[in-house]
DNA sequence: ATATAGTGTGTATTTCTTACACTATTAAAT
DNA sequence: ATTTAATAGTGTAAGAAATACACACTATAT
């Protein structure tokens, strides 16, 4: 009637035109030597959304970021210690924001390290499992989140929102229909700046307006 | 690091033209003679998935249905014997399946009954809350699902698929603009049969292609 | 000056969505 | 036999949204 209780979080980002996603290298019993997903045992009597939190800063120093529940996956072999369900969640986090926060170690990880999403080694327990079906999750709530924008820095073009796009649905879209829907969706905020420091024509820069996103959620 | 863990059934049904929940009375301390969603406790090395199973048929007296998996709710202060996680599942039945078979009465339950989902009472615990958003995913997903032919008989009108479709989403649809969706949607299957025994004329009866449907699904 | 690499834009076509009203069929009532 | 009540069944036009598609512009490096 009783179960260990673990939380494994996914975290996304984006980075070098790729979906990445953030495994950390097990040193201890069970896959010893494995990359897994950051998680690990909640304590006793800790709200489940507090142990999220926890986990969550142990791993990458990211305080105050929502994460979105996806679902529990529970199994009686998974652990020697008997059954074993974990609670996955997963969010995504600029890049910048956390490369130079994420912990190299701690005293059942080795590192850290960020894969590309095509490019994922063997994963420990069911963890492949899990990025699975948070993958294909994403693919469909991309549209109706801020998902996409929360892998982008605060400025950025429309060249760079479309790689985010594609990458997480990984396939190519049409530049001019691309930039029609965003027009028409109407929630970004067309900057006066422009691209610094290329060496081709710099692009325009815009911003995600919250507001507008959420009046506009409002309707649908 | 360890917590109590039970299933809770979100079980929807269809009758009188409207979607029913599926309800069971406390009978044992806390929220006893409260109405709560069927659930229990799992045992010791239970599998999640045969817990579900078995639940589900202690309540309904179901076997072989697929349940979907809603989602973790936990809470340090849901009961007083400390965190209690539960982890919802959602299924669709037929009535006419079920009807006979529930069981009127269990050691911690004084009686199950169908409610019509815009006239459910108080719930105990959080239940409310994971009706809610159970009825959230269930409108979302009504379109890519075969969930609203669970709710049907085998052969069934037209009338009474849209009948289905108005209880879930909650809105009624035009005629002629639902049934053109249908009919491009092309996974039912047009019987030479009719109703029988109404005393107007008697509609056409079709019934769901699940091969159809399948390879349409492959194509999105 | 020119090669490079990415930015930025318009239009025609098709597909999907929505709004809307009458005739056909059957059983029951008279 | 006729009428009534109840539901089944059907098409079209207008507007909105999605798609397919090609070329000129500009900042920089050499």
């Amino acid at each position: 009637m009783q179960t260990h209780f673990t939380i494994d979080c996914v975290i996304y980002s984006f980075n070098e035109g790729k979906l990445q996603l953030l495994l950390t290298e097990r040193s201890v019993y069970p896959y010893k030597d494995w990359w897994a997903l950051p998680g690990f045992f909640t304590q006793k009597d800790e709200e489940m959304e507090d142990a999220v939190k926890r986990i969550l800063y142990e791993h990458t120093g990211l305080k105050d970021i929502f994460m979105e529940q996806l679902g529990a996956f529970a199994g009686v072999k998974r652990h020697p210690e008997g059954r074993i369900l974990t609670v996955a969640f997963s969010t995504i986090v600029k890049y910048e924001d956390v490369k130079s926060k994420i912990k190299p170690m701690t005293s059942y990880m080795r590192q850290a390290k960020w894969f590309p999403i095509d490019q994922l080694p063997d994963l420990a327990f069911d963890h492949a499992r899990i990025v699975q079906e948070s993958l294909q999750k994403l693919k469909h709530t991309i549209n109706y989140s801020t998902a996409v924008y929360e892998l982008l820095p605060e400025k950025f073009t429309l060249t760079q929102l479309q790689q985010v796009y594609e990458a997480i649905i990984g396939k190519t879209l049409d530049k001019r229909n691309f930039r029609k829907k965003i027009a028409n969706a109407g929630f970004l905020k067309e900057l006066p700046e422009v691209q610094k420091g290329v060496s081709y024509r710099a692009a325009r820069l815009y911003k995600f307006d919250k507001r507008k996103f959420q009046k506009q959620l409002g309707m649908m």
